[in-house]
DNA sequence: AGCCAGGACTGAG
DNA sequence: CTCAGTCATGGC
């Protein structure tokens, strides 16, 4: 597991994540990309800035109908409206105490998050890990694509827990580990498309980076 | 013209 | 508990 990690690594370098500039701008991408794009979230976030609502009192004192303009290049606006409403409540309840957050055990605040209407385990743990730093690990679909095709194949159906179980058991609780492993699987993703087929070349298959492998 | 994107909720069986 | 249906938009 670390072995891949370092092929992807030294392929595709630091990544820099999360890609927002405060905790709260963590916050808000995470919900807002949620099945989508993150090119189209970044079209929603940079019209929130730029009408200054990116901000929870802002946010919520906002028209609805002037916010789901701005968010609407990140699709799903109703949903996604009310989503981020329920999400700066739960904040706002807790008076946006981030030292609070970071204090708290992590299993605690993780429950406290999936109580949240919006929030689902991969935006729960996306602000773990990219908001507050805590060394909890990403899994998403290009985690399971991706792992399911270089030899860990039943990892396609699992469900979410049970991957990030896995994950967790083989490597150092490290946030900055946990942070570039899921940056560098989506880069790599981004680039080699789910429709590559299967390197019969070498043990690595569409994680390949060789260039002599035919699925490359 | 479809198909897909850094998911999560809801209701039915 | 499992699972299809639903949600919306921009890019290719």
């Amino acid at each position: 597991m670390r072995r891949i990690f370092d092929i992807l690594y030294s392929t595709y370098g630091p990544q820099g994540w999360w890609p927002g500039d405060s905790q709260f701008e963590i916050i808000v991408g995470a919900t807002l990309t949620q099945n989508t794009a993150w090119h189209n979230v970044t079209l929603a976030i940079t019209n929130l800035k730029r009408e200054g609502l990116l901000d929870p009192n802002a946010y919520l004192g906002a028209k609805p109908e002037l916010v789901k303009v701005l968010i609407a290049p990140a699709g799903f606006i109703n949903i996604k409206y009310k989503r981020l409403r329920y999400i700066l409540e739960y904040f706002m309840s807790h008076n946006m105490d981030f030292e609070r957050f970071r204090r708290l055990p992590i299993a605690d605040l993780r429950s406290e998050l999936l109580e949240v209407n919006g929030i689902g385990p991969e935006t729960a743990d996306s602000i773990l890990l990219y908001a507050f730093g805590r060394p909890v690990f990403v899994v998403d679909a290009y985690t399971k694509r991706l792992f399911s095709r270089i030899g860990y194949s039943w990892m396609e159906k699992a469900p979410y827990d049970r991957v990030q179980e896995f994950f967790m058991g083989e490597l150092p609780p490290d946030p900055e580990l946990y942070n570039e492993f899921h940056a560098l699987v989506v880069a790599h993703c981004k680039v080699t498309c789910k429709k590559i087929p299967l390197c019969s070349d070498c043990n690595l298959r569409s994680l390949c980076i060789t260039g002599k492998c035919k699925a490359n």
